[in-house]
DNA sequence: TTGAAAGCGCTAACAC
DNA sequence: GTGTTAGCGCTTTCAA
């Protein structure tokens, strides 16, 4: 079912049947009426690849997923719920969201399937997630004049449009509680450091220690791919230090449930013996024992307002008007509390 | 850049350049080096859209994602690396996966997005994931005559190409192990009956039941939407029942971790006052308390398979040719264990 | 071995 | 208010 099929069986010329379907106003109502109603009893689709070469536009907005973790994954929770936001926010605009993954290979091989994207013109905005500090996505995407949103910020001269959740605030938050509770050797249990978001945090965590007048001990952050063994591990090795932490942040909640079974495992008392804290908020962490002390981080919403600030990319807006650091806040469960002085 | 422009800097027609391009065995060697040559110092890329418009084929395999739990997910865990084993498989066919979500609003959303990616010719194959028993996903592929294999299988007279897990011989194997452990009422926590899945884990929990000679007890099956949340509250309403439960089959790994919980907070110890069953061996599984007795569900390497069918689809293979069922196999922990009779 | 030309389905000038 | 026409960038006959 071709435009030209349905003109024919319209009598109508393509160009007519083309500005009635398209909204123009140069198109006589009952003319319009006819056409919508034959459109839709012969099931008319335009055809995508047609009106994508004539007009340019794809209407789709690429990502890649990182999916660093282990490359077994497409995405993982977090992103699960930051693109069900941003799909929920294109549905109804016409734009739909393409995901690929990149597989767990890398930035070389994201950056392969965004030049592609871009070069063979099947997209009309990118979505960065997951920005490195100095991030080569970005660059990218800025010298190829496409439009972008990056979910996180970098370093970078040019205005760009980014969202991000308050990273520094959230971790000055944890540690500033755990200081509250009497803790001084606080463990970060941090995200590999070429990640901007990893490098906020160490500076929320290094601001609130600093303020409180305690020293800052670089063995007591570590780096890991924020999977739950990574967690573990990390915690184990920081429990066999001579002057072991007692108060854990970790980077995400998977790596806490990581840490949690760490100490269970060496038989410490989470939430009495040694503190624990996540950062997300996940299904699990109200489930899980003792439950979970965590930061509340809206991913839905944050991806709603991803989606939000794309369609006004597409919508003409220069990049550099949108900049939103999404507020995050404490959930206090279980998993936590005051330092036992024995 | 476009081919013209490629063409008219070689000094040469757009189609020979286009048959070089496109490795025509009918062009000079040496023509065929500097087309390629140029092509890649002028860093050309074909047009995707001009491509298909005449190819009649986007190269994409379109999969829309159910996300029936929340509606603020776009996959979960287990499609997360379904989809990223797909995507491994894909990788380098030059076919993409192109995912749109339904936002959890149910099978007419998904069907909608169907018949656009099919109508608006988007999609040279169709992906279709936790089927229904009578699915109009695959009613609807088969009318278009578009290649399609499913994650799960469904009733249907037509010949067509899935892959599945083991779905009835992993409850089967489930049940005979609480069985062999002494337990005789054992409750199932399935899925919506809608899912194949679902009805195919019942027969398996049945037969396995009848085999044992133990009346089937309707009040012991219920059903959950695969949440933490709906474990805990299941598991809650059958400890309420007169004569509860000892022992718990879930559909997938969260919501044993939602039984978990509900025991827990009974005062039952899990692994010794009653059992509990996984299904999929999720990471939490090995790092939760007790650690999690499941049924290991491959999902990655599944996803790969899948991706392998599509791909012989494509390649021309006629539908029915594929009908793989996954073999599953259990991984015992410490959350199940004999029967304790007082 | 190469080039000219038609056409995929659609939009948008431009004429009438 | 409607029709004619020229492309968008590519593949693929058909001639040369």
């Amino acid at each position: 079912m071709s435009i030209a099929s349905l003109a024919k069986a319209l009598n109508l010329s393509i160009s007519t049947v083309s500005r009635a379907l398209n909204n123009y106003d140069d198109v006589a109502p009952e003319t319009r009426r006819r056409v919508l109603a034959k459109a839709k009893a012969l099931n008319y689709r335009p055809n995508a690849a047609a009106r994508q070469l004539v007009s340019g536009s794809t209407r789709a907005v690429a990502v890649t997923l990182p999916a660093v973790e282990t490359g077994e994954e497409f995405i993982d929770w977090m992103y699960s719920g930051l693109l069900a936001g941003v799909s929920a926010a294109l549905d109804g605009s016409g734009y739909y969201l393409l995901a690929t993954s990149a597989g767990g290979r890398g930035i070389d091989r994201e950056m392969a399937l965004y030049r592609n994207l871009i070069e063979a013109n099947s997209a009309d905005a990118l979505l960065i997630v997951r920005t490195l500090v100095d991030d080569p996505r970005v660059k990218l995407a800025q010298e190829a004049g496409i439009p972008f949103v990056t979910y996180g910020r970098t370093q970078t001269d040019l205005p760009y449009s980014w969202i991000d959740t308050d990273n520094e605030g959230a971790f000055a938050l944890a540690a500033h509680r755990q200081l509250g509770f009497g803790h001084r050797r606080i463990a970060l249990l941090n995200g590999p450091s070429a990640y901007y978001f990893a490098q906020l945090r160490r500076r929320g965590y290094d601001k609130a220690l600093t303020a409180a007048g305690v020293a800052l001990d670089p063995a007591l952050v570590v780096e890991g791919n924020l999977s739950i063994q990574s967690g573990y591990s990390l915690t184990m090795e920081l429990l066999n230090q001579k002057s072991p932490p007692t108060a854990f942040l970790c980077a995400v909640d998977n790596m806490a449930f990581g840490a949690i079974a760490a100490c269970r495992q060496r038989g410490l008392v989470v939430g009495r013996d040694v503190s624990i804290m996540g950062y997300s908020n996940s299904p699990m962490a109200s489930f899980c024992d003792p439950t979970l002390t965590t930061i509340e981080h809206k991913v839905f919403e944050n991806g709603r307002h991803v989606g939000e600030g794309l369609l006004r990319l597409l919508g003409g807006e220069a990049p550099g008007q949108l900049g939103y650091l999404e507020p995050v806040h404490l959930v206090p469960r279980a998993s936590d509390g005051p330092l036992v002085t024995s």
